[in-house]
DNA sequence: ACCAAAATTGAGAACGATCTCAGAAAAAGT
DNA sequence: ACTTTTTCTGAGATCGTTCTCAATTTTGGT
């Protein structure tokens, strides 16, 4: 298109132009080209005019990296999530990444697949990389010195979704206020044999009693329910709650033995979203159904709870007012440099739909 | 704990150590200090170890950003997403993450949304950022220039998912492939009268007529329902295809539009996971069932495909072979220095389930 | 004990921007 | 025309690394 005749094998890619070549192709110091580049100072019309000629001729693209070095800022967020994939942090994820992005900063993410070494290092590479800050769902509750003052080398950080015994920013959900709410509605429909499954990475399986080391959601959910529960004045069977370790076939079995206990509960929490699905899947296997067989409630408005029939009711965990606090949050600290450390705690709500039954005998209405 | 009586009011935060710093308590010069933290060149043993306790002791971590400036590569990686949430994409993400890191690289994730100016601006961003590479869904069929060799200055890209009229390296699914399996699948069970609903971004609805501007997933998915259509002899009522631009009111309207219209299909084939969650909705909402009142696949095998009731038969985007391809094609084109620009395209198969009813006359078997 | 070879170290120049400070040019005041 | 401002510009330091190159020390051979 631009020269026939002389076909040559595709330009070589010069390497790119810096701001000496521009201010070199404007006859102007290095100096000035910036001051053009970079919007500030006082710069003749004239010459100005002639610097950006110069720019868009090489096509000039700054070096942020080089900027980062003097300025000591690199307008980048660090997000650490514990499980890409599952609804909640998918969620948490476009937030973060749209939010932070209205405030000029870019999001590097990492995901830890609820692996300890991974996320140490993880905040390791990312501390290295000048983040400006971190947004972390922490997959441990244990081995903590990465993520305490002498760790973070004095990075602002926000803890997302789930908390740490550290002295941190956090936003979460009221998850023990949830899950009692979701108790509170299955008595309130009659159910009073209610089971728990709960999905919990690092954990091996256990049954009925509680394992220490529980991320604090899960944690928190498991004490609303037993709280509930006792409240009501229910003794919880140990069969009635499970702990998988993994959302397949440890999932399964946990679901499997609960419906196959004796005293088999009538409704059923689920502990996460993965733990909902695979009570779908394994109710679904042995041809039962939910809402009528055995009763339901999950965490999370995962976008199938709604359309899945029947409805999945469930605790919505307001994830996006979660993630958006954990960015402001976080650039308040970046910006105000004040250590504006504060938990903030958002309220859960129960989301009535039609996967719980309804027990009570037939009203004299 | 560490020392009562006088409280001092938690330590000033010092300044992040520098290898200056770590050099200077060591005793040794800078590069000393950089050959033993960079571990290359030799170093006495002796002063390796007091360099080390000397970094150990001042909490060294090293300024990546500064490293990258003098190697000029940043072991950073541009994720440019047209649209977090939607299953395939975040299964992507995920992947090209992990991969990513596998190989030592870190990730960058932005979000367009599907917006073109976002896309443009995260591609600049990106691009001064210095990433090594970029993994980019583009949102638009148009307005190349940014993804064009000049706009690109020199840096490796792949496109996933969909390409472009642009030589640059591309790794998708066999769309076309997908849609004539599943078109060929209705058929086979009896139904001729199929629709195709078609979730779009930046067009207008149209009914009817293939609008111009589609992404070439999409594009290739509807030329692939049309192709078998034809083959099949079968006329596609202008009726039974219907464009929705959000997956919400808009993608309603479409499906209702085409359940009323007087020559109804039986099955519908819906161009994306979030298109099948509207038929979902919208079937459910007039209290049909599908599967009995109306049959339908989908594509993108997403968690909650194979869960509802009935299960939803679909054609498999194989994202995660594709996404670690993307990876292994835009490192090998980083570090070969070799433009191996070369376009994979994956078969993708049909998942056969239970949301596609048999019309066959009873079999005489 | 002496010289060559090998091992170890340090000084200083990059990398690409920004920013301070002082000097030059232009504008304004007398 | 000659100061006095004001506006504009450039030289050079700086950010924290890495890396080249030369100088120095150590080792080894005789």
């Amino acid at each position: 298109m631009k020269q026939l005749g002389n076909d040559a094998p595709e330009p070589v890619i010069a390497a790119p132009a810096t701001i000496n070549d521009v201010a070199q192709l404007a006859e102007v110091s290095r100096a000035t080209a910036s001051r053009v580049l970079g919007e500030y100072g006082a710069v003749k019309a004239e010459t100005r005019a002639t610097v950006l000629a110069a720019a868009a001729e090489l096509g000039y693209v700054a070096n942020v990296i080089a900027r980062s070095m003097r300025a000591g800022t690199t307008q980048t967020l660090g997000l650490i999530i514990a499980e890409i994939g599952l609804s909640v942090f998918d969620t948490a994820m476009r937030v973060v990444i749209d939010s932070a992005r209205a405030h000029g900063y870019q999001v590097l993410v990492a995901n830890t697949n609820e692996d300890l070494e991974a996320e140490r290092t993880s905040i390791r590479v990312m501390l290295e990389k000048q983040v400006d800050g971190l947004i972390v769902v922490p997959s441990s509750v244990t081995d903590l010195d990465f993520l305490s003052a002498a760790g973070l080398r004095g990075r602002p950080v926000v803890l997302l979704d789930r908390t740490l015994a550290l002295p941190l920013s956090s936003v979460t959900g009221d998850n023990r206020q949830g899950a009692k709410d979701a108790v509170a509605h299955l008595l309130d429909r009659g159910h009073t044999k209610i089971g728990l499954v709960v999905f919990t990475a690092n954990i091996q399986g256990a049954t009925g009693e509680r394992p220490a080391g529980l991320i604090s959601s899960i944690n928190d959910r498991v004490e609303g329910y037993y709280e509930a529960m006792a409240q009501a004045g229910i003794e919880v069977a140990p069969s009635w709650v499970h702990y998988a370790g993994d959302a397949g076939e440890s999932a399964r079995a946990a679901v499997e033995a609960i419906l196959n206990s004796e005293n088999r509960p009538t409704a059923l929490l689920a502990s996460n979203a993965n733990m909902s699905l695979a009570v779908l899947r394994a109710v679904k296997a042995r041809g039962a159904a939910i809402g009528q067989d055995v009763s339901l409630i999950g965490f999370d408005d995962a976008p199938w709870a709604s359309i899945i029939t029947p409805s999945l009711t469930i605790v919505n965990i307001p994830i996006e007012a979660m993630a958006t606090a954990a960015v402001d949050n976080l650039i308040g600290q970046i910006s105000a440099d004040v250590r504006s450390k504060g938990s903030v705690v958002l309220p859960m709500n129960l989301v009535l739909r039609e996967s719980v039954a309804d027990l009570r005998p037939t009203s004299t209405l």
